[in-house]
RNA sequence: GCGGGGAUGGCCCAGCUCGGUAAGGCGCUGGAUUGCUAAUCCAGUCCUCGAAAGAGGUCGGGGGUUCAAAUCCCCCUCCCCGCGCCA
């Protein structure tokens, strides 16, 4: 949510914004939201003129009762105010609602380094690093190469949960633990807390984090509990300090949240859509920073050179893109995106998602920073992905694919993998093999 | 799931039986004082409106009773302890 203050004194400000994002559509939100403004402070004073009236009134009776004396004019005197208070209660407050819902709905105020634009197509290249490879032989698609290798079974995951989950096998499955420790070392290296956070929410905390109105169709939602598993460990990260006043001397907090995540995101985009590109469930490594205003654009680069480096350091090239005004989320001042290169389908994707919300996240939580009982501030909250291991591994799978069929390890994984450089050997068994497997009588412990 | 106890300002806690408009402590900030850190004293410490003076709000949430609700009545949520169940 932006600042009332803006909205007061500078809403050529906001209407610009919502110009340069392309989103003329919500300018008529804009002008409700001003003149609900006006009218809520118009009835609030009256309001609190009828309450002071009431507080005087009772005020006496107190006293007249007090010295003994009767109270039965002034009782009769105050009678009729609850009624007026409580009509023009119900009023300000439906005024108040109107207004806060129209100031949702109102996006983030963009960085001025911020392309115009309209789509990603708009996106503006910051950097390349790495050479794409070549291929000398013709790359399997990820998923054909995977299950070839029984280090992947979607059939079996479809069978069992359904398109968009799958079942990592063998080599796969260390490989997605290793990018996950890999991820958490280097970035407790960088001065991060990690933190395994919960992975549902409930109702109200994960409204302060996004607009369930609008995500609550791509969430799971626990049946008959008031609880939603997590889209991102940002959700619960920024969830876990609402309401609260962080120490200024300790900031900035950085944290590294390792989660599994869920997404109801289906549908086909492009090509090689079968695979771990897009899945219900997939694995992350991501940067959540709590700072004070003055240095959340120093930090936006900061979490942008830790992604950089971390993909450096698995070898895989990246290009990087600040996404233009009209593909900006929301509730980001800027964002960056991490696209690595896919030789398959020879084109840069994304990988993950570098944003600067300002204090605009920090607002709707009442995340503030300061000393109790000091002045205080609204922190400003950065969020960047490190890995998500589902992609990661996509990138992996093609970049380093070799002519046998096999896969090269990074050398940086191997240690998290036993000291395996190769993936892909001497397996191609589990798919074929069928163990029918007993359950013995109270579940396996 | 059953039983019991709770939710009060940044933190701790009083007030609730008996309605009269949040006491006290800690922490923090500023000031005074003493040759230092300390101690002592004074003021401040949440949200909203207002240029200010000031006013209003706030006792987990929502209803109700009343001139007046932290306090009385009804509904709900959450937390803690014990029991049950159980990785």
């Amino acid at each position: 949510m932006l600042d009332m203050k803006v909205l007061r004194e500078q809403p050529e400000v906001i209407r610009a914004n919502l110009e340069k994002r392309g989103d003329t559509a919500r300018i008529p939100v804009l002008e409700n939201a001003m003149r609900w403004d006006r009218d809520w402070r118009e009835g609030q004073r009256e309001l609190d003129h009828l309450r002071h009236q009431r507080n005087v009134v009772t005020g006496e009776i107190r006293e007249l009762k007090a010295a003994g004396r009767d109270a039965g004019a002034k009782i009769r005197e105050a009678a009729e105010l609850p009624e007026r208070i409580r009509s023009l209660e119900a009023r300000v407050d439906e005024i108040q609602r109107n207004l806060r819902d129209a100031m949702l709905r109102i996006p983030n105020l963009l960085h001025e380094s911020v392309p115009k634009g309209a789509t990603e197509e708009d996106n503006l290249e910051v950097r390349r690093w790495g050479k794409p490879k070549a291929p000398a032989f013709e790359l399997k698609g990820h998923a054909e190469l995977a299950e070839a290798l029984g280090i992947a079974d979607f059939e079996r995951g479809r069978k069992a949960a359904g398109a968009g989950f799958v079942y990592l096998l063998g080599d796969l499955a260390r490989l997605d633990q290793a990018l996950l420790r890999f991820g958490t070392d280097f970035l407790v290296k960088r001065g991060f807390t990690p933190v395994f956070p919960p992975h549902a929410l409930r109702r109200s905390a994960y409204e302060g984090m996004v607009d369930l109105t609008a995500f609550e169709e791509v969430m799971y939602k626990v049946e008959g509990e008031d609880l939603f598993l997590i889209a991102t460990s940002e959700h619960p990260l920024g969830a876990m300090f609402m309401d609260e006043i962080l120490d200024a001397d300790r900031l900035p907090l950085k944290f590294a949240g390792v989660a599994t995540q869920f997404r109801k995101e289906i549908g086909a985009h492009g090509v090689d859509t079968k695979g771990l590109f897009r899945m219900h469930q997939f694995n992350k490594v991501e940067q959540f920073v709590f700072c004070r205003p003055e240095e959340s654009w120093r930090i936006h680069e900061e979490l942008q050179k830790n992604t950089e480096d971390f993909y450096k350091a698995l070898g895989i090239p990246f290009r990087v893109v600040t996404l233009c005004s009209g593909d900006t989320g929301k509730v980001a001042a800027k964002t960056y995106d991490m696209e690595a290169w896919f030789p398959r389908q020879n084109a840069y994707r994304e990988v993950g998602s570098n944003s600067n919300c300002t204090d605009y996240q920090a607002r709707r939580l009442n995340i503030r920073g300061g000393k109790a009982g000091g002045e205080k501030f609204l922190v400003h909250t950065l969020n960047n992905t490190l890995v998500a291991t589902s992609r990661c591994m996509v990138a992996i799978l093609e970049n380093f694919q070799r002519a046998d069929g096999t896969v090269t390890v990074p050398k940086v994984l191997r240690a998290y993998m036993g000291g395996l450089s190769k993936v892909g050997e001497k397996q191609g068994r589990a798919t074929k093999r069928k163990s029918p497997h007993r359950r013995t009588r109270r579940g396996e412990s």
